[in-house]
RNA sequence: GCGGAAUUGGUGAAGUGGUUAACACGCUAGAUUGUGGCUCUAGUAUUCGAGGGUUCAAUUCCCUCAUUCCGUC
């Protein structure tokens, strides 16, 4: 079957959503927080943690899966919930991001992107068709069309030219879309240029996907002009269907974004500073790697409903963090998703009660100590 | 007791008669937003066992002492 997204309700005081959107596998709440899973697994993560963490969808990636094992394999498993043991939906990224972190501008074509494999650097060419084709095959439920991810800054002539280049290719791909049991989302582009968002939401609307996403964010601009850009796209995406914000996972980032009107994220972020020994906090981010947790018995978070919280101190988590032990990573793993997780719960109650902006008044001023946040860059290290 | 060798940061160590004592690990912090990469970035010995001497200048040369290791009675 195809997504449904059905609208429940609007917060009272801004575009905040809560709804339901159904799927071959059941159905779930929106906002929600999708784990990603690049090569067919969420790093460290078992499909039976995922369900305890209370995930629903999840996301794997197309391009490396296409690399590894390739989607011919993965199709003769019986497809991707059978291959990695996943009995839950699963959204497939096309690609497009890949544009971004491994190509070189003077690979982009009309006809699709150059790219060199960064396992053996292989000469490879995704193109918009290759890309639903792969997604085919790999049997997800959701597929994304195949878009171009620029940094930024970009210059507004680039900008445009690269949109219509995503529309065109959106199209591409969507004339070839043929499978009754994956839906197809388009991806609305254009930096941080409102005119340009607004052409891309809408020539996409025209389209009639199953859901849109809005990509080209976090790469470099600041907090401030990255929830200018989520406005920019969802002031223009029709009401009736969901909204998908890439690649985004900052808590602070996901407030925001479902205040304005977003459904759906996703993020490397808890996965990743976990691996790093990172863990998310009410009280902001804290790294166990830091002398002071040596002797502190206590939990990351006293009145958190994860597995690691429940059963284990700081002190513990430094120590395997320290040691390297894969325990650490995986432990915190669970932790970082289940905080977004539960995040998307309390925000989804806030729109019930009306109360969102009070609850992010009161977050912040808990999370971030530096008020001047909105102007951190979301990329790079020039700080 | 005698003979020999050594002594550089938390560790393993490189090094030179003359600006900021290499490198690695560790340690201390920071970064991380549609995941190539448990990765990247930064900081971490005002000082070369102690004391004295030679020299314009000594961690580098000389002497004494201390400590450690090896050989020998």
């Amino acid at each position: 079957m195809k997504i449904k997204y059905n609208l429940l309700k609007k917060e009272n005081s801004t575009e905040a959503r809560l709804g339901t959107i159904e799927t071959n596998y059941g159905t779930y709440e929106t906002p929600m927080f999708m784990p990603v899973g690049t090569r067919a697994t969420v790093k460290g993560i078992s499909p039976n943690e995922l369900l305890d963490m209370h995930a629903g969808i999840i996301l794997a990636n197309t391009y490396h899966l296409w690399l590894r094992p390739g989607e011919d394999l993965v199709s003769k498993a019986g497809g991707l919930h059978q291959f990695m043991g996943w009995n839950g939906p699963i959204l497939t990224d096309s690609g497009g991001f890949q544009v971004f972190s491994l190509a070189r501008p003077k690979d982009i074509t009309e006809e699709g992107v150059k790219f060199k494999s960064h396992i053996d650097g292989t000469k490879l060419l995704l193109t918009p068709e290759k890309s639903i084709e792969i997604q085919n095959k790999l049997d997800s439920d959701i597929a994304m069309s195949f878009d171009e991810c620029i940094s930024y800054p970009a210059e507004y002539n680039y900008v445009k030219d690269s949109v219509e280049r995503t529309l065109r290719w959106a199209k591409r791909g969507k004339d070839v879309f043929n499978n009754e049991r994956q839906s197809l989302f388009g991806i609305v582009q254009g930096s941080d240029y409102e005119d340009l968002r607004r052409h891309c939401a809408e020539e996409l609307s025209k389209m009639n996907f199953d859901g849109y996403s809005i990509g080209g964010t976090s790469v470099g601009e600041n907090k401030e002009t990255m929830y200018k850009m989520v406005e920019y796209s969802t002031k223009y995406l029709p009401k009736d269907k969901v909204r998908y914000l890439m690649g985004v996972g900052d808590p602070i980032d996901i407030i925001e974004g479902v205040i304005r009107g977003i459904d759906i994220f996703d993020c490397v972020l808890p996965t990743r500073i976990a691996r790093h020994g990172n863990a998310f906090t009410k009280y902001g981010k804290i790294n166990l790697k830091n002398a002071k947790f040596k002797e502190d018995f206590t939990p990351i978070e006293e009145n958190c409903d994860c597995y690691a919280c429940k059963n284990f101190t700081k002190a513990y988590i430094r120590h395997l963090v320290t040691t390297d032990e894969m325990l650490g990573s995986r432990l915190l793993s669970i932790h970082n998703l289940r905080f977004l997780i539960r995040l998307t719960e309390d925000l989804r109650n806030c729109i019930k009660n009306d109360n969102i902006l009070e609850y992010r008044d009161n977050f912040i001023k808990n999370y971030y100590k530096d008020t001047d946040y909105l102007h951190k860059k979301t990329k790079g290290q020039d700080d």
